[in-house]
DNA sequence: AAGGAATTTGCTCGCGGGTGCAAATTATTC
DNA sequence: GAATAATTTGCACCCGCGAGCAAATTCCTT
């Protein structure tokens, strides 16, 4: 009979040490470990509690080397100036982590494009790839994924044409109309859009839609202002922009804004550059819901992204029980902002 | 000569594949990938143009395996409320990436201890883990710590006393100095203290040492108030609770809060529920200086924290150059709000 | 050109566990 | 109780690469 290390002792505990203490065979300590699997009562508690005694925890990375599954997601994304992405990440990795998987956070500078961060991702061998709220270039996708092959390549909270890839996201055409509804019944005139960066591809599609809305119930077209980048001083540099070169008269009563964040720097553009009253003079509405958004000082009409829905939407792409884009509707949020 | 499948085939290439093409052995092309290995000129050449043709990158899993070295760290946090969470993250990201780091983001929900975290970081075998700016218990700490071995716990943007554990950290001490002079001349006599949930351990220092300097300086101590999170609709709620309940000719003249999102939160409070004009009523101050503190809604004077050397003290930690605590002075920043 | 040092290359063995099948055990039927 | 079916267990082989040493090659020196 081998003599059991004491558990304290440097080297780790393998799949072995657990069969030698429980009296069984390595294969049948895995099956201890795995989710129905054939193994009689009797064994199972036998190895558990061989395992509690050593303090064995299967290892992860060998078992992925061995499965060709590596139960790891990777989270690729670029913009971490708004604080959406917080929500967002916290609610994927919770998500994930709750169902057995773990995230590998991939930080791609907006400088350098995908493919390094997808090509790190499947050196580590993640299951999928998720691009969460990410600008990025289209061709550059392409010659990334031809070249190294990402399992699964998801794109959430943002929208993608391209074929090789799946994408989860809100159902901004709804929203919009909601919104452009929204406006209507206040009496808007003249809403101004302000949009993030204007990127090549992985866009959003609230822009288009609203200004179709609004063309269809108005036959006016709608103007965009687009910021050079999702953060409230650009918001703030856009309202400059929109209201100190255009004359009092034809001044927007809307600012109907991509995001919160955006639209949290419009609102103090608006108030403490032009001393206007917000929706008194006027109207701004957001999209993300970001809990400022609900602040005394902000109230802001927005949009909520029906995340937990998404996220259980990816759960089942991950799962390989669905593998179509899918849009899902989220919930208008007024306030007095409008 | 062995036929070199196409390049698209299904099966993944491996360093087996990149020799038989190069014409050397397995051993010669893992030589070529790593960094100062003795291989001639003439061998890496061949050896990276074959790579390149067939697109062969090597598998950090299995290399994991085979060196027990992961080059992975485990990111633990638990409060996703903050938004100066985004601009660690952000900052711990990009410089761990940036020096062949890969980061594992692992989220350690309120109600669960940090031992499942700290074992599922182990069971991917990563290299270190960082808990980042995480209340814990010391207590389970130390448990997980014995049954599961993560080789180094690092301790960022908290304090820990533990002893298995290092910590890298903002000087707390320095900034509650800075900021508590900065009242001083500025006539505050009666500051109260807005700190975040009262936990065990892994706390900031922040709270004690602005007692210690005020009471030197004044002789006076200064109240404290705990809110229920750091988000600042507690924030709210507390300074509710602190000038709702008090008679108007002892209200603090001074909210110091343990950061900017309490900060932001009373600023809204003092302004909104009781019309009160900060700076001119009521002075208030943060820590982090995270980027909304700069908008013209608040203004903030707060303290920011050395991100970029602590994330640069990890790296040394990593690559072992250091294994002792470290403290770095950060930067007052004074804005309009005090 | 020979001898030795320095450099480069190849190889055995192992990291820890999964797959899929064959052997062994247990349960079921008549 | 024997024969068969169902369940449980064991095993050879593999996943892709690294440590460390031995063999082979190259470079220098005299």
């Amino acid at each position: 009979m081998t003599e059991i290390p004491d558990q304290d002792i440097e080297a780790s505990i393998t799949a072995d040490d657990v069969a030698a203490l429980a009296g069984v065979s390595r294969w049948t300590v895995a099956r201890a470990f795995k989710k129905d699997a054939s193994i009689s009562r009797k064994s199972r508690d036998k190895v558990m509690a061989a395992a509690e005694k050593l303090g064995y925890a299967p290892d992860l990375l060998a078992a992925s080397l061995a499965s060709d599954r590596s139960n790891l997601v990777a989270l690729i994304t670029n913009d971490f100036n708004n604080p959406h992405k917080l929500v967002l990440l916290e609610r994927l990795t919770r998500t994930l982590w709750s169902h057995g998987w773990g995230t590998l956070l991939v930080h791609m500078s907006d400088s350098d494009d995908a493919s390094a961060a997808l090509l790190a991702a499947s050196q580590r061998r993640v299951d999928a790839a998720v691009m969460m709220g990410t600008r990025f270039d289209d061709k550059v996708l392409e010659t990334a994924l031809g070249a190294r092959r990402v399992k699964k390549l998801v794109i959430f909270a943002r929208y993608s044409p391209n074929p090789n890839t799946l994408t989860i996201s809100c159902d901004d055409v709804l929203a919009m109309r909601e919104i452009s509804d929204h406006l209507l019944t206040k009496s808007i005139r003249r809403p101004h859009y302000i949009a993030g960066p204007n990127t090549q591809s992985a866009k959003l599609q609230r822009k288009e839609s609203f200004a179709r809305y609004w063309a269809e119930a108005t036959g006016a077209e709608v103007p965009v202002t687009y910021t050079s980048g999702y953060d409230f001083n650009a918001a703030i540099e856009a309202v400059m922009q929109i209201f100190g070169e255009t004359p009092r008269e034809v001044w927007p009563d809307a600012l109907v804004c991509e995001n919160d964040i955006l639209a949290i720097g419009a609102m103090d553009a608006l108030r403490y550059r032009f001393g206007l009253d917000v929706p008194r003079d006027v109207a701004v509405t957001g999209f993300d819901d970001i809990p400022l958004a609900a602040s005394p000082a902000y109230n802001l009409t927005t949009y909520r992204q029906p995340i937990t829905e998404m996220c259980l939407k990816l759960l089942e792409i991950l799962d390989s029980k669905r593998s179509d884009s899918v849009f899902v509707p989220g919930r208008f949020v007024t306030r007095t902002s409008s």
